[in-house]
DNA sequence: AAGCGAGACAACCGCGCACAT
DNA sequence: AATGTGCGCGGTTGTCTCGCT
């Protein structure tokens, strides 16, 4: 069965979006609110395919996106994500609420990925300077492993303290279009750590239920599904003393002293050697990404994690 | 001043997923 | 269970701007 075009090709204009179009376009929405996209360039006279209508609302018109220059900040954060992620720009976006999708990723293929590449270029030898295969020599070693999970715990430390203190976290997200809420919160939970709320209720979780078991060293194996979709997961012992240890490193503070998003990054490698100091760090991050592992496991961590098994 | 190329960003396209029928 | 539909996502392309020659 061939997929219906969106909308009738025949009389859809095409190309960039006029004022007018978006005056049309943003008191339709603020009448009827975001979603039943379809019935936008019914309802509205637009020209336009309800795709287009949804996308220049989420990408330029919806109320909240920050535009213009990507802080320093923001950066490390896109970085540390999309090595995190890989190209899942929409997961990565929900870190950065008020910045688009489209905005990250157009950020990252014009500005991020060629710092790296440069980067690449004076760093010691790597057997791949591709843009696309950056990422992945930016794990090949321990220390680098090791980093990159330090990252992830900052960040959902970052996130649970925001989702625990309302009163003193930034001001909150914007609203997302209607339909895109309703439907993530009735019926589709994203598989990646979409927002502070699922951190935080994942180590709420993790504090609630700690984990008793020994550790197995294979990660297949190590990942338990709870049942209750709370991403239970079974953890190595002491994982806990580790944890304080892990919520302790202050990672953006300790490792970037230029503020250069790129060399926190690509710094040279940890001096750790100690195998078994990583492992609580793996296992945390497979609890981390709970009940999400058949989606954390496909193009990045199955990649990244035959690299880290072949270290151990 | 004109031509050209690179960079930046907006928008499009095709696909997959999930829900409805 | 099969099919239809809407939406979101990621990759790609198109267009505009700016700097250089």
């Amino acid at each position: 069965m061939g997929r219906p075009p969106c909308c009738d090709k025949q009389g859809v204009k095409k190309g960039p979006w006029t004022p007018e179009e978006d005056i049309v376009l943003v008191s339709y929405i603020q009448q009827h609110g975001p979603g039943n996209w379809r019935a936008v360039p019914a309802n509205t006279g637009l020209l336009r395919c309800s795709k287009s209508c949804r996308l220049r609302w989420t990408n330029y018109l919806r109320p909240g996106i920050k535009r213009g220059n990507f802080t320093h900040h923001e950066e490390k954060m896109i970085i540390h994500l999309q090595a995190l992620l890989g190209n899942r720009w929409a997961a990565i976006a929900s870190y950065l609420p008020q910045r688009t999708d489209n905005d990250i990723k157009n950020h990252w293929n014009t500005h991020l990925k060629k710092k790296l590449n440069n980067h690449h270029h004076h760093s010691p030898p790597a057997t791949d300077l591709s843009a696309d295969s950056a990422r992945d020599a930016l794990f090949t070693t321990r220390g680098q492993w090791e980093r990159r999970l330090q990252t992830d715990i900052q960040m959902a430390k970052q996130a649970l303290s925001d989702a625990l203190s309302p009163e003193t976290s930034k001001p909150p997200p914007p609203p997302l279009p209607a339909a895109t809420e309703s439907k993530k919160s009735h019926h589709q939970i994203p598989a990646y750590a979409s927002s502070a709320g699922n951190i935080a209720r994942w180590l709420k979780e993790w504090n609630k239920n700690p984990p008793s078991n020994n550790p197995c060293r294979s990660s297949s194996s190590a990942v338990v599904d709870s049942g209750d979709g709370s991403g239970g997961i079974m953890n190595g012992a002491g994982l806990a003393e580790s944890m304080d240890t892990l919520m302790s490193f202050d990672y953006f503070e300790s490792s970037n002293s230029d503020g250069s998003p790129e060399t926190s990054v690509l710094q040279g490698e940890s001096e750790m050697d100690e195998v078994e100091e990583l492992l609580p760090m793996k296992l945390l991050e497979e609890w981390l990404h709970g009940d999400t592992k058949d989606y954390y496991f496909t193009d990045f961590t199955v990649d990244e994690k035959f690299k880290y098994d072949n270290l151990l």
